[in-house]
DNA sequence: TGATAATTGTTTTTTGTTTCACAAATAAAT
DNA sequence: ATTTATTTGTGAAACAAAAAACAATTATCA
């Protein structure tokens, strides 16, 4: 990829943009404004229109940003053309959740491969994705080329599990445990941690009047 | 609450800390430093420094942090002592997995009220909760004197679901839907989008070479 | 066509956060 | 005791992001 490395800040926004355009052209909107935008996605205005800038002049003054060609740029930046498989670590509770939900509907993302070491679910298909041993997880991963992977197992394994991620060649993490994994500096992980994410509001709520965290 | 507005950067590490003295305590660790610390939550150990000295100078030169008493002062700092009841909307694939794994165990937060619009699950008990009819939340979030709310109906129904929340005076709402809701300025909206995650966390393996994202 | 309104793109300013680097304090070792 | 090792707490520097402000451009309408 040419783009000349935007911001970590605006890099997460993308997907929230992305999404929120796809609506704008169902619903059948042409145009939009940065200050039609903020209001949907809030973030200010300012920003919207930096963050976009990063990628070139991709609006017109005086009129806005064309909801069609600006869907369609932003597409091409998030690879929406390209299905990306991930593998699911772990089927239990929040495993069945995010199976079920598969992010394949909306986005360019999908489960495909998921991996237990309980055996009335190994070689069964769930969800329409099969279920495999975690024995077999390095070569599975490595066979079906997988680069992303889902962790949603107890704690107690989470580090032992990445090791082996991690020797499967995995690039990335969507961490769910409240482990802090190591991996080598090559391997990124997201940490998704919902115990913080609640006591955090409480935190806020109860000690700053303020508006939102994000 | 008398602190002196402590940075947000820091507040959101405040849990993370917490948890992680008291894994050591129970593993029956007395004295931690900064640099151990590191190693296991992966922030920076000068952040970590920076951040307790918000509080005082909790610490001893030369010697590093005694766990328990640092672990006392986190607890007082996060209202530990007082468990927190949250009511849970919306009890679907996702809203299932959060009452089942009930934070309660780990934490001072728990779920104690669960409201649907689905006529199966209204007036059942479900992991040792009520669940209510949503046309009901009003008078029990009041009743009850709920002040924070998880949100995992819909999409579609996240917005009106958002303003009856607000009717009952709700102070925060752990969002989980794609919807950027709209709320007035004293209410405090938490968005976890488990979509733009996965993405971000693709988009960044795609483009960046170097490490983590949080 | 010219005036007015809208809205971008970008420069500047402000705010917030992390990291460095080191003096001060303490502990441990000799 | 004195020296050597650690390790904190923090001022200052560096970095990153957000917001404000506004000139430049374009659309629209009289
Ligand atoms: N459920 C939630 O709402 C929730 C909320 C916050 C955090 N979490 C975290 O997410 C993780 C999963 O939570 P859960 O509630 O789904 O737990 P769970 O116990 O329901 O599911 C864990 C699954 O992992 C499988 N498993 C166990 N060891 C394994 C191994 N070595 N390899 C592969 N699979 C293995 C189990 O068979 C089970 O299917 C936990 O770390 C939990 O702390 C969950
Ligand atoms: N499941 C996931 O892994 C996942 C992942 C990312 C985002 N989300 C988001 O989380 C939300 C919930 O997802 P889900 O998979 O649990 O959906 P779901 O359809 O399984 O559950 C939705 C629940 O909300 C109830 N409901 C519908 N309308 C309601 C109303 N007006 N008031 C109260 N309850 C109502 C339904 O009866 C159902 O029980 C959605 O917005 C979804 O986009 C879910």
């Amino acid at each position: 990829m040419a783009e000349p490395s935007i911001p970590r800040a605006t890099a997460k926004r993308l997907p929230i943009y992305y999404r929120y355009l796809k609506f704008l052209l169902d619903a059948g909107k042409t145009r939009v404004s940065s200050t039609e935008l903020s209001d949907a996605v809030k973030f200010d205005a300012a920003t919207i229109r930096r963050d976009f800038s990063y990628f070139g002049a991709l609006g017109k003054r005086g009129y806005g940003y064309d909801v069609e060609s600006l869907l369609d740029f932003f597409a091409k930046i998030l690879n929406q053309d390209t299905l990306t498989n991930v593998a699911l670590i772990g089927l239990g509770n929040l495993g069945h959740a995010l199976l079920n939900f598969n992010f394949h509907k909306n986005s360019n993302v999908r489960v495909s491969a998921v991996f237990d070491i309980n055996q009335e679910l190994i070689n069964t298909i769930q969800s329409g994705v099969p279920v495999y041993d975690i024995k077999d997880m390095v070569n599975q991963i490595q066979d079906q080329r997988i680069e992303i992977a889902i962790l949603t197992v107890p704690q107690s394994e989470a580090q032992a599990t990445t090791d082996l991620l991690v020797k499967a060649g995995i690039k990335g993490i969507l961490n769910f445990t409240p482990l802090r994994v190591t991996v080598p500096e090559k391997v990124r992980v997201q940490n998704v941690d919902l115990t913080n994410e609640l006591q955090t509001l409480i935190y806020f709520i109860e000690n700053y009047s303020e508006q939102s965290i994000n």
